[in-house]
RNA sequence: UGCGGGGUAGAGCAACCCGGUAGCUCGUCAGGCUCAUAACCUGGAAGUUGGAUGUUCAAAUCAUCCCCCCGCAACCA
């Protein structure tokens, strides 16, 4: 068979944020599949890169006053520090913001509007004079027109769930600037016409990319119009590449970061003497996308019909993983669980990661949990007690005793050994089919053997009675161990160079499991793997707590500070009412027994309220961006609408009243309370 | 609300497509060993496979309904 050749990516990261442990349940995969690969013989290209572009970087880059240009290049460097650390083998790591990926962008855009798949249109959007742009989505705020709910983003609400136009919230305001004299104005937007590309997803699907997916993405086949054209347009001002001829206009972030795959590949190529045609233009040569389920359509619908449109090659398969949760939850900063890569390696050793990972990664769009308790479990008795404690025993007692030669088996070692060995192709597929869970497994199956083996010798007695008919059983155990040190390999680099050093060997190959070692001389035994101290763990999550002041003190000040800038935002005294109005609202006075984050809701907390004579109320405010950690309103006072008639929240639970707020949420909001205690169920008026 | 995925011993998973005594790892309990990173070995306890109907000689596995959890729902990277 002649040898296969692979190109395979990650998604690009956004280069406004460092890599977290969430990130990293990718890029591991990825590296552990590519890894496998290398060891079979394969050649491959596995390329990645920066995604700089986009609203978010440029509004990011403008409030640090600095160009979005030393914006990237800082994040690509923590980046590539990061993955380092966790000894990602990019073969090329590129940015997005490069000559390659612009010409690429720039020919992809020409062979579109050739081929007669793009539409331009007139599309009515919002600008803010204020920061002289037109707002995305989700950089308006507003009410929302269906059920009231201030502070709601432009696309859709998420108390109510209707989804609208920007243009339909009421009191619309940039998110950015706080400004409410937006203007909707017409411009020219280019569209990608996906519908044209229907019958080509309906059959690609099946083929690219897992059952489920594909079965998800029919949905976008419906009869009701779901194939909509796609924006790939922007706005002046944006960072990224002007559209060629369209002054002012500029690619999507969108379109431009999977074109960045062919940039990094182009470039590893220039640089390494390869012609990209034969990678990505040769039907032969094979093309994989590992991506995470939120980005499928992009990868699944766009990027597909973008190429075929194109004329470009497609990858051969997009391979879409769920996302993670640590301790069954969602990573959360407030719990300490949203984990970056940096703070895990302060605290820990990147291997026991990369062996967990692989204890939970299979080829399904499964979410994954890591729970750290079974972590540090898991790694101790897995990999340190029961597989590298092997090494650890034989290769110190044929060091010390018997002057560290590996000699002849005797049957049983002989059969234990071509045992791990005939593990061989099944692990092989489990790595191709990237059921990495089933590896580990099939390891410590190995392991649990030599363990038994060596237990029935009892090598420690024989070593002092008859120590050269102890040579056979730790030869056995500890040609064993390699097999099982080559088959982890892929996903523990570091810890296969290192064990290959003992057997005076350099990198392994899967081809290095059919060597004998026999009459080798093994070197001096180093730790392969350390323990994980489980306070170590608590040490890390700790540190990954947020540490600054609760916001909403910041919020007030920086409220006070805007208040005069901000004067014209301050809406107008609603018309006079008589004092019988105001007398119906029945105003009441309660103690925060608890206020938690709403689990499900970005925006709202719940508010459990002791109300003296009242009783007991559950009250849901959505002042979440004022309070992320709600437990500091513990113990509080507050005041609040007793009489207003309860209203069920959607998926969370009936409201029993409404506590009074003050305050712009755009600019700092906060919980009102009395100067000086008061009986709880006191009236305030 | 729609769609996709899932619910199997204390925890994490396998078996489900192609029905046939419910399996693995960790933990737990009892015993053993002492070479090794307090590790390893032997044995035990623990599941009416989310619930209910149905098909069948036989259902974790097939069908229907219900409950619960997670995710997605279009210009937000």
């Amino acid at each position: 068979m002649e040898q296969r050749k692979i190109v395979v990516t990650s998604a690009l990261p956004y280069a406004n944020g460092d890599i977290h442990i969430g990130h990293l349940v990718e890029y591991l995969q990825t590296d552990f599949w590519v890894r496998f690969q290398r060891m079979r013989g394969a050649k491959v290209c596995y390329v990645c890169a920066d995604d700089t572009h986009g609203t978010p970087i440029m509004i990011r880059a403008r409030k640090e006053g600095r160009a979005p240009e030393a914006l990237i290049a800082e994040m690509r460097e923590r980046h590539v520090r990061d993955f380092s650390a966790f000894q990602m083998s990019f073969d090329n790591y590129y940015s997005t913001n490069t000559p390659e990926n612009r010409a690429f962008c720039e020919d992809i855009y020409a062979k579109l509007e050739n081929a007669g798949a793009l539409r331009h249109e007139n599309v009515a959007q919002l600008w803010c004079p204020d920061c002289a742009m037109f707002l995305p989505d989700r950089f308006v705020k507003g009410t929302c027109p269906n059920c009231g709910a201030a502070e709601q983003y432009g696309d859709n609400c998420e108390r109510c769930g209707t989804t609208y136009s920007p243009a339909d919230l009421k009191d619309a305001h940039c998110a950015t600037c706080g400004s409410r004299a937006l203007e909707t104005r017409e411009t020219e937007h280019i569209l990608f016409d996906l519908a044209k590309y229907r019958d080509y997803l309906k059959q690609w699907l099946p083929v690219h990319t897992q059952t489920d997916v594909a079965n998800k993405l029919c949905e976008w086949f419906g009869e009701d119009q779901k194939l909509l054209p796609w924006d790939i347009s922007r706005d002046a001002p944006y960072f990224g590449f002007e559209i060629p001829g369209k002054p002012g206009k500029y690619f999507y972030v969108w379109l431009d970061a999977p074109v960045g795959y062919l940039a990094s590949l182009e470039n590893w190529c220039s640089k390494h003497g390869e012609k990209f045609d034969e990678w990505w233009g040769d039907p032969e040569a094979e093309r994989y996308h590992f991506i995470g389920k939120d980005i499928v359509r992009f990868h699944c619908l766009f990027w597909p019909s973008m190429l075929h449109a194109a004329g470009y090659e497609g990858p051969t398969r997009v391979f879409v993983h769920g996302f993670l949760t640590v301790n069954g939850e969602k990573m959360s900063k407030s719990r300490g669980t949203f984990i970056s890569a940096q703070t895990y390696l302060k605290h820990l050793d990147p291997a026991a990661l990369r062996y967990y990972y692989a204890c939970k990664i299979n080829n399904t769009t499964d979410d994954i949990d890591l729970n750290l308790d079974d972590f540090a479990q898991r790694v101790n008795s897995d990999l340190v007690g029961k597989i590298t404690n092997l090494a650890s025993r034989g290769a110190q007692m044929l060091g010390k005793r018997l002057d560290g030669r590996i000699g002849d088996l005797d049957e049983e070692g002989a059969a234990l050994v071509k045992a791990a060995l005939s593990r061989s192709d099944a692990i092989a597929a489990l790595y191709e089919e990237r059921k990495f869970s089933q590896v580990p497994v099939e390891v410590c199956r190995i392991a649990n053997a030599a363990n038994e083996y060596f237990d029935r010798h009892a090598p420690w007695k024989t070593i002092k009675t008859d120590p050269e008919a102890t040579r056979p059983v730790l030869s056995a155990v500890l040609a064993a161990f390699r097999a099982m040190a080559i088959y982890l390999a892929p996903i523990l680099p570091a810890y296969a160079e290192k064990a290959a050093k003992l057997f005076g060997e350099s990198a392994w190959t899967w081809g290095s499991l059919g060597e004998s070692v026999a009459g080798r001389t093994i070197g001096a035994y180093e730790y392969l793997a350390e323990r994980i101290d489980p306070a170590a763990v608590e040490a890390m999550v700790e540190d990954s707590k947020p540490t600054e002041p609760p916001p909403s003190a910041d919020s007030q000040k920086n409220a006070a500070a805007a208040a005069p800038a901000n004067a014209a935002a301050c809406p107008a005294v609603k018309p006079a009412i008589a004092f019988p109005a105001f007398d119906a609202v029945d105003l009441r006075v309660a103690k925060v027994e608890r206020c938690t984050a709403v689990e499900k809701s970005k925006k709202l907390v719940r508010f459990e309220l002791d109300c003296g004579p009242l009783g007991h109320r559950t009250i849901f405010s959505g002042i979440r961006s004022a309070y992320p950690d709600p437990s500091v309103l513990d113990g509080r006072q507050v005041v609040f609408v007793a009489n207003l008639s309860p209203r069920e929240m959607k998926g969370v639970g009936v409201s029993e009243g409404m506590v009074l707020t003050a305050g712009d949420p755009a600019t700092g909001l906060a919980v009102l309370s009395p100067i000086a205690p008061v009986r709880p169920g006191d009236p305030a008026c």
